[in-house]
DNA sequence: ATAATAGTGTCTCTCAGACATTATTTA
DNA sequence: TAAATAATGTCTGAGAGACACTATTAT
């Protein structure tokens, strides 16, 4: 029996939840991943699969699930890719960047991989603070709003959203402004200390 | 590199929270399992171990996580034993209940796996209905709150446990009643066609 | 009759959600 | 000066949490 990881790369570009894909010679998509052996770990194995198709070795990397067939125990594993390492990333052929709503044929029972990893990723969302981890270290919150909204798929509240998140207390301004068109906005920065996860209760909207 | 699987099994007994272990011949306590073999799944090993030290092959069964060492690739399990099966539960030696607030000495690294399964648990109760596992079939509220109170480790108000419980409409009241000392208790019954899981917002107490 | 357990209602305060206008910048 | 985006406060309704007494049975 033959023991593999499997990733799910997030990341956020061109206003889109997109995941890295690998193309096989049958046409169809597949997750990064590479055969466990007897000489790294679950989570180096992951993070190498990472870097074999994405050249990056840091992201958030989270355990999701084992998977089993008669042939082959798969481990997956969620990554986000902040945006600024996105951005550094040019994804090695044949891996290419794939939008959620919009996913290519996948080979079998990797949709259910996918799939569930977005729904650890919504739910983790609502009781703790992984959405930073994919925006560049210093972002408006008007670009955390909308990294929430494409995460949860809805739209929410500007002043709802601003109250809370400021009242959480896990972010904090720094001196900067992003400029562009319209009002410059003000630069927020995670604290890292702030305490990670509350407990079950919806603090996000 | 050798794959098994291993069982968190939790009962409650003699009204404690209690997790079903083996001693081996070196002294420690273990948690059951077995090694995966290429003929069965990682759900049908779990309950086979199940079965091996507690002679039941019903309960709730949900993966945990999978731990790795150099050696060895460990996917926990936890399971929960209704009150009903675990009364018929003669646990087959060197298997025995042990109280969770004071376990034996474990062999390395379990008992970082048993803390983790007792969180998961805590945390699944808050948004799921999965604390009716641990009871009878029918079960009195004051059963049920006990349960709760035993799992998460603090008390509970009876009016606002009662008003949240039944407002939820999980349960519903059976004919029957529970005679002792007091006053009869009214019994109810889990409603399986209820909505298991409740979008991630604390719904019991 | 006394001890034991079951069963019941109200009030308050916090927090989620709905909602519209002003402020500052670039083109 | 027009178009674009940032920033800000209030009201209302729902629900969580605190709290004490009555009802019914066995001994």
């Amino acid at each position: 029996m033959q023991t593999q990881v499997l990733v799910v790369i997030f990341s956020l570009h061109t206003a889109r939840l997109q995941v890295l894909l690998s193309q096989g010679n049958d046409g169809l998509w597949r997750l990064p991943g590479a055969a466990l052996d007897g000489r790294m770990g679950l989570e180096e194995t992951a993070l190498r699969s990472l870097q074999a198709c994405s050249g990056q070795r840091h992201a958030y990397l989270e355990q999701l699930y084992t998977y089993d067939t008669p042939q082959t125990l798969s481990v997956s594993y969620f990554a986000l890719l902040s945006a600024d390492a996105a951005l550094q990333t040019a994804p090695i052929p044949p891996a290419a960047w794939q939008a959620l709503d919009d996913l290519p044929a996948l080979a079998g029972g990797q949709d259910e991989i996918i799939q569930y990893a977005l729904r650890r990723l919504r739910y983790k969302l609502e009781y703790s603070a992984v959405g930073f981890e994919l925006l560049p270290e210093a972002f408006s919150l008007s670009e955390l709003q909308r990294t929430y909204e494409l995460i949860l798929g809805e739209t929410l509240d500007k002043r709802n959203f601003r109250r809370r998140i400021l009242e959480a207390g896990i972010i904090e301004p720094t001196p900067h402004q992003r400029t562009g068109e319209g009002r410059p906005a003000r630069l927020f920065r995670y604290r890292p200390d702030a305490i990670a996860e509350v407990k079950a209760r919806r603090l996000f909207p």
